[in-house]
DNA sequence: CATGAATGAGAGTTCATTCAT
DNA sequence: AATGAATGAACTCTCATTCAT
């Protein structure tokens, strides 16, 4: 009677996209299997049989999301000739990431203000994956003595949460441009200006001169 | 049966105290009005009777919140004889009030990144009134040439989110020290330093030299 | 500091009347005692330190419903010199009471869906006390050869019946009469005109010719 | 551990039937989504499951009601062959109706004690149906001079009214002769002769001689 | 693969009622 | 006579999860 027989990963991978869309917006706990189920247009039983259970769903978008953006982070910096132009990239990357994928930051954000209560060893390795990445950038500066020395997880955080937090306020900060036209909050800033501008707080701070 | 104190002010501080605590422990979703309840040892329903919702009671630890903080960095500031050590002042307060109430950080991390889906007004406003704090310093000290042009948002949101995500990852990261002691992430930092990397940071990138 | 000591009696009459037309209002069930207090500006407590208990003061509204209605119709018809007066009394002095306290029919028909379900006893005695008064007058009229034999019991229910639904679907009618004009739900018919049609439909159909 | 029956239809008509019993016996406040869970032997999620909530059940319980009424007096009134076999047949097919559910006399007439709170629309347009039946054939009975001119609301109110009554009050009536056999409450009276007892003082009151 | 039917455990909220003052 | 504080028991409704088909 209904439409089955539909193809076994693309029903699949309909119910990821609708997951990390509806976890991103609302959050874990305000997101019921039905809501996806719904949105997936998939009977909720189904998620079961694919996911064991919802926060087996959950760890599996998440996985995704931090695969894609280390793939990203990586694959853009084969190019570069520099440390500087390694941290440059890594901005910019993870910049451009987030803005393609709004989601992200607010998931990001969510668990590390849980101390990733959901999600406990893969979300761990993930995010200690990407940072190590900038740290390793931080050190061979420091080596090459472009850089002075620096508290690595400081400068991840400040780069990580600037961004972040640019992303997940974008609505209220539109808001409150409207309110009062008097404080600037970067209504309209592009991302690319945002990360520009990271990277030159960063470099110039940094900068051995 | 049940000890009735029948001291109003005593009780409903004791609720919304223990309401801030599981609020940030656990998030707003994931604490129940019981938990709230057994925390303060307290029936349910007078929780009802004070705050008429759960919601309410979440807007009123809040504000309390945002009330505080912003004395904070206002009474700290007012002995400040430059704009360079009002940027020092607003650091410094933000950083040691966050260390010091360590559930703040992580309330504010989820309520952005729900674009403030739980409470629309109040919050909002505290928020600008903390951003502007920070936009007038900077402002002032570009006119007075001391400090580059700047993105004040931007800034605001490293700074914010640089501490904020130390503070609510600590637990993270000193499992991760523990995991693996090549990657240092500032497991035992102090606040100080911390709050002084990132004012050294800003400092080093906006002044004019 | 709150305006106490306002006398005891005008206080309780107070939390009658408002009890009387909530209770009307809305039901038994559906009226919190809340409600009252707040209606009547007067605190909580004190409905329990005049009324024992919610159901306690509902009886109470009743029985004073009760009385009232009994007085009404049997004062009314001291004056009377015929049977058949007698009936015309009955009928007119119930309307006229009903259409003056439109929250009674409303309270009664419900006790009556519920077979007495909140208060047993006295509803029953002054329900009987009632329904007597109609009974002898019929008694007698069949005694006196003015009546044919009839079931006294449905009498009274045809009329009272008739009557009470009249005015609890007051509202109903006029708002069906609004959306269709070619049923006449006698949506403005007065009091009067009503009493009178049940009437002369009792005695045309009883009377001996 | 309980027994699953994986038979939709008998599941929610098990339920039906357990509500309307339950809302007639004790109102719609008095009864709790519990009670007809167990009554139902059912689960209580399986009511929302089946009908959204407490009043979306109570609805569909009076929709059946109404059309089961409706469906008995137009379907008994097709073999009548004039006016006054028409009203006859209205009133012995809505009595008989309201003796084999004896739940529907009490939810109807707390419905209409409450101008209808509980179901906006549904009860209404039901309602006036069945009015337009009673309404419809006096008007044929006038134009025809077999009856002289009514107000049908009322003779409506007063057939309904009457039955309805009659059916509600049957306990407390049985209990009142038990206390007083002097008052004639009409305790067992049968369901026929109450019916041509409202017929025949209808039809002496209104025929035209 | 996929679904509708069914469940258990709890969450938020309300309310009649009582107690201390 | 009158009040605010406090409670226990229910009640409606939700949700993750499982089972039978």
């Amino acid at each position: 009677m209904a439409k089955q027989k539909r193809n076994a990963q693309e029903t699949k991978l309909k119910i990821l996209t609708n997951a990390k869309l509806l976890f991103s917006k609302q959050g874990y706990d305000a997101t019921t299997v039905d809501d996806i189920a719904n949105a997936s247009d998939v009977n909720k039983a189904l998620i079961y049989y694919y996911f064991k259970n919802k926060s087996g769903l959950y760890s599996e978008v998440m996985s995704g999301l931090f695969d894609a953006i280390y793939e990203e982070v990586v694959n853009s910096s084969k190019k570069c000739n520099s440390v500087v132009d390694e941290l440059e990239v890594f901005i910019y990357s993870y910049a451009s990431y987030a803005y393609k994928h709004p989601y992200f930051p607010a998931l990001l954000l969510r668990e590390l203000s849980d101390s990733g209560a959901h999600l406990p060893e893969m979300m761990f390795v993930s995010m200690r994956r990407l940072f190590s990445l900038l740290s390793d950038i931080l050190k061979r500066a420091e080596e090459q003595k472009v850089f002075k020395h620096s508290i690595a997880m400081v400068v991840h955080f400040m780069i990580i949460g600037g961004l972040n937090l640019m992303v997940t306020t974008k609505p209220l900060r539109v808001k409150a441009m409207k309110m009062d036209k008097d404080i600037d909050t970067c209504a309209d800033c592009l991302v690319d200006d945002v990360a520009e501008f990271i990277f030159e707080t960063m470099k110039n701070s940094l900068e051995v001169r």
